[in-house]
DNA sequence: ATTAGAATTTAGGCGCGCCTAAATTTTAAT
DNA sequence: ATTAAAATTTAGGCGCGCCTAAATTCTAAT
């Protein structure tokens, strides 16, 4: 059985792999909020059980095999945020913290019930896909939304999930995946944006949102029409 | 915060104390699975934290504070095995392996949700009760069923909890809490233990037990009538 | 090409919880 | 009271995953 740390590192290095081709140890150590030595450490660990390929000062890439385990860790947080959100009522703030320590603790048999009763979901409570049992996630096309142009509409897809404050915010604005939403303008300085949201027909605001929170949320651009 | 190996050592020495008043080392190395040496150094770890007392060579003994910690960890864990059994389905002979390791990871605020949604629950599915958030524990007039003499009746209380195998056999004899029985007779040789089962008014059925079963079942007898 | 600074790795150490083997203490039988 | 057996503790060691400090290697500026 793997370790906890282990899972954690997998689950690390295959989230850093999505924007760097290969995670450096001092990115992933950063992530993980240990020591780059450390990291060093597990890193060797890793690549000895072929987990990982390694080159010496050159970072990390999963291989097959770390990324089927890094992908079952990810599916069991997934599948318990939105359960904890579903049937337990957890806000959607919280569900992340939560998910982070009973991903390590789910056995095969529950995460197949838990999946069962929430209807095999295939999206999890911040718009995250939910990689399937054998280890497929879907790819998107998607933009941050820091990258729209004024006047361009989209439809929110994901939002990171692991700023408890941010997602309070988030919140508050309506900003959540699905919602629909339009760039109004974008000030010359301090890149902020003005957004339009609309999550229904009776509602709709306007707000001004920073890089920040512009820098934490996925869209996929709808055409004009 | 407690570690997991703590939690269980404590949840360990609480259950044994019911039988002993003084725990001796051995019977806690062997109920752990781990090697007495181990114990021994675990009980001076936590008689220097004071959660539990201890004079050398003589066993040991909760303190206040240490049976607090205990009572939480057992609240846990029967709570949530009446909450995979009951919202989960999972079957009652797993239902312990499952909570053994999710106690360890259920926050307060879970624990109050999960409390709420099966109201506030005194029992768990193996019939043992449930402490209070503030550590009461309720009581009971029991038995052993191999305790009872022929005629008999008597209702089942309480079944022990962390043998699959026996909890399947248990089921399949239809020997759950609340079902009423009755000692038919007792052989004079090897204990063996004739019980009228009935679970329902249109099903009643006579087995023979062992003591090694008979002794795994907690009743309260009922007065003739 | 040299070199300063940044990133990475090695070396050595620590706490945790486990182990085995050996020493000590308790116990129960004579 | 002695002593053999059983229980307990001590001593020493191991793997895990973390740390700091020092050494090595890479990178980028000159």
């Amino acid at each position: 059985m793997n370790s906890q740390a282990v899972e954690d590192y997998l689950k690390a290095i295959y989230k850093l792999q999505s924007s760097q081709p290969k995670v450096v140890t001092s990115a992933l150590a950063e992530h993980l909020g240990v020591n780059p030595a450390s990291a060093t450490g597990m890193i060797k660990k890793l690549a000895e059980s072929r987990l990982v390929s390694h080159e010496r000062y050159q970072g990390v890439k999963l291989t097959p095999p770390g990324k089927k385990i890094a992908l079952e860790v990810i599916r069991h947080h997934r599948l318990v945020e939105l359960y904890l959100a579903e049937a337990l009522s957890v806000p959607w703030d919280q569900v992340h913290d939560e998910a982070e320590k009973w991903e390590h603790v789910l056995s095969e048999d529950l995460e197949d019930r838990i999946d069962e009763i929430l209807g095999y979901p295939t999206i999890d409570p911040h718009g995250a896909p939910i990689p399937s049992r054998d280890g497929n996630i879907e790819q998107r096309d998607t933009n941050l939304l820091s990258e729209l142009t004024r006047g361009v509409s989209a439809i929110i897809i994901e939002v990171s999930d692991d700023d408890t404050d941010l997602l309070r915010y988030l919140g508050k604005l309506q900003l959540y995946p699905q919602t629909i939403i339009q760039i109004i303008s974008i000030a010359p300085f301090d890149q902020l944006i003005t957004v339009r949201v609309s999550p229904n027909e009776d509602d709709t605001n306007n707000f001004v949102i920073g890089q920040k929170v512009a820098g934490s949320i996925l869209v996929s651009k709808l055409e004009k029409n």
